[in-house]
RNA sequence: GGCCCGUUGGUCAAGCGGUCAAGACGCUAGCCUCUCACGCUGGAAACAUGGGUUCGAUUCCCGUACGGGUCACCA
């Protein structure tokens, strides 16, 4: 066989080596130990949170070590490719702290453009680049032009599919598709000549030297090292399209572009050889791999199965309309990364997460199950660490979304709205009140006379004539300017004077000799101001409200009562 | 079924030949407390299994079981 005629016939444009493909992009001039890795996605949905996880640990690693990150567009399927996914997952992931210093990035016009001298980002308009090599291969006897069509190779499957069915014999499976590829191979140049005259599509397969027989040492920067057995398939590398296939594609672009780390769900590892392989037929050096494990989800049978996109908690845009706040999902993602993140955060309660050091050996090997239970603990102390400016900004960034009505209220007043969201905050033991800014509204919605409601609050258990004197005294008590203390030594003064216990251990001590207790008067007060039975601490409550509104309030109790 | 990967409490996980087997979430008893939210002190709860190796295995080796992934002109 003549494989410099056979490549000609196959690629009669091509004119360029893959020595000009080199020369055309360089090696990258980084530091030492600066990683390149990248995000390289098909545009065919929004970003889940299964990719969100392997992007993260791209992002942390090259920006760490001073390197960089970069976005690929993996568009080779044309068939699958949903219009405008990619803009919508450069623009999630930005929610989400990952920032691409090249690639298809957003233009002002917030399109796709190219940005970098590696490019195109696009495999889709990669092709040429892609076909340099394949010819080269061909040349060198290890591709070959498959004529079988599609069509014919889905009958093979469907032959093999039923007979599945009858009985799963699956190495004669393996077997007799194995011996049908292996035909492809045997071919003439005539054969070719009277295809390609007669306008046949044709697909270019790689020629397999591997025995699966013999194993190869590979060592993966999560997994570890392993074992695993040569590739023996002739698989695809040029689609009838003349686009390249994942593998292929993967091979020129990851060298060509000079990634160091390639970061993958480990789905990825069965193929592994095939890639491995690749890379020796190309003679390009084999960039480190790292597959990350999977996130998993329950199933209705209690089974792990891999969160997949229709799963609950699969779409990052779930997240943001459940009201998770973007910071919390980071500060998640990296407690699942690194399992010693936790005890870093416990240190450095202040610092972004991006201070933490992150450390491939600390990686998970397994999958892991996605638990809410953690995701909203996470939530709440994440927001418990935020300054209510801080809170504001982020709360109203949701409301303006999803609670219109409640929006245009924290709108109206910046001041009011930050002094509420103030309550405890700051201090070493902040309050946990809130992980979602959907909560927020259940939280503080009282303050605000719209969502503020009395009646049906009130339980039967308070005696009217009680809660009536309570109230009473209390206004007429009431002190503005009366500091805390003095503030609580009144309730427990009106206490006292109507046969509540103002001590609470005195009350526990002996509860027959009290109407109630202190905690019972503070009740009535509560349920008065607020319309909750649960609220922060009362004092401060009033104090927002203003004795205005306070006043108000308390009067209305009292009107129901008379 | 073949091939890979994995298996410590319900979940996430420390551990790396000798530990009363950390910690976090959740659950739970109590304390603190004007309710709540915090916080604090406790509690229940785990090394899948059978063989080795070893003075000694959660830790090393082999088998078994179970779970996951994958076997396309999809990525």
């Amino acid at each position: 066989m003549d494989y410099n005629r056979l490549a000609e016939l196959l690629f009669p444009d091509v004119t360029e080596t893959p020595a000009d493909m080199e020369a055309k992009y360089p090696s990258r001039q980084l530091p030492e130990g600066a990683k390149v890795t990248r995000f390289a996605p098909s545009p065919t949905g929004f970003v889940h949170f299964g990719g969100l996880f392997p992007t993260t640990v791209a992002e942390r690693l090259a920006h760490q070590s001073g390197g960089m990150l970069y976005l690929r567009i993996e568009d080779t399927d044309a068939k699958r490719e949903v219009p405008g996914a990619a803009e919508g997952l450069i623009r999630t992931l930005a929610r989400y702290g990952i920032q691409f210093d090249e690639g298809a990035i957003l233009n002002e016009q917030g399109v796709v453009a190219d940005h970098g001298a590696y490019g195109p980002y696009k495999q889709s308009l990669r092709a040429p680049i892609y076909h340099v090599y394949a010819k080269q291969l061909v040349r060198e006897g290890r591709a070959y032009p498959c004529f079988t069509t599609e069509q014919e190779l889905e009958e093979l499957q469907q032959v093999n599919k039923k007979e599945e069915l009858k009985n799963t014999d699956w190495e004669a499976q393996a077997q007799s598709k194995r011996a049908e590829m292996l035909k492809n191979r045997e071919f003439t140049m005539e054969d070719v000549e009277a295809h390609l005259a007669a306008g046949d599509p044709f697909v270019l397969r790689i020629l397999s030297d591997g025995d699966p027989e013999k194993k190869l040492k590979v060592t993966d920067l999560v997994k570890g090292n392993m074992e695993i057995p040569e590739n023996d398939e002739d698989f695809v590398l040029l689609k009838s399209d003349g686009i390249p296939t994942y593998h292929f594609a993967h091979a020129v672009d990851d060298h060509l572009m000079g990634t160091t780390h390639v970061i993958r769900g480990e789905e990825w590892l069965p193929s592994l050889a095939k890639h491995l392989q690749l890379f020796r037929y190309l003679g390009f050096k084999v960039p480190k791999y790292m597959h990350i494990a999977q996130i998993m989800r329950l199933d209705e049978n209690g089974n792990k199965k891999k969160l997949s996109k229709r799963d609950m908690g699969a779409n990052m845009d779930d997240y943001t309309r459940m009201g998770y706040s973007a910071r919390v999902v980071c500060e998640y993602v990296m407690t699942l990364l690194n399992s010693n993140y936790e005890e870093w955060r416990m240190q450095n309660p202040d610092k972004p997460y991006t201070d933490f050091p992150f450390n491939i050996k600390k990686m998970s090997v397994s999958g892991c199950l996605f638990d809410f239970n953690k995701l909203n603990d996470v939530a709440k102390n994440v927001i418990s660490r935020m300054s209510a400016e801080e809170v504001y900004a982020e709360l109203t960034d949701w409301t303006k979304d999803y609670d219109p009505d409640f929006h245009a209220l924290l709108a109206a007043d910046p001041a009011y709205a930050t002094s509420i969201l103030a309550i405890g905050r700051g201090g070493k033991k902040p309050r946990k009140d809130f992980g979602l800014w959907s909560e927020v509204k259940d939280y503080m919605g009282f303050f605000y006379d719209a969502y503020f409601t009395l009646l049906d609050t009130i339980p039967d258990t308070f005696d009217k004539q009680d809660v009536k004197a309570v109230i009473e005294q209390f206004k007429a008590s009431y002190d503005e300017s009366d500091d805390m203390n003095t503030w609580f030594e009144k309730v427990k003064t009106i206490a006292s004077s109507l046969g509540f216990a103002a001590d609470m251990k005195a009350y526990k001590a002996d509860p027959t000799a009290f109407k109630g207790s202190v905690a019972d008067v503070s009740m009535f007060l509560r349920v008065a101001v607020t319309g909750k039975m649960n609220a922060p601490d009362l004092y401060t409550v009033m104090h927002i409200l203003g004795k205005e509104r306070t006043f108000a309030r308390l009067d209305a109790l009292l009107t129901t009562l008379a």
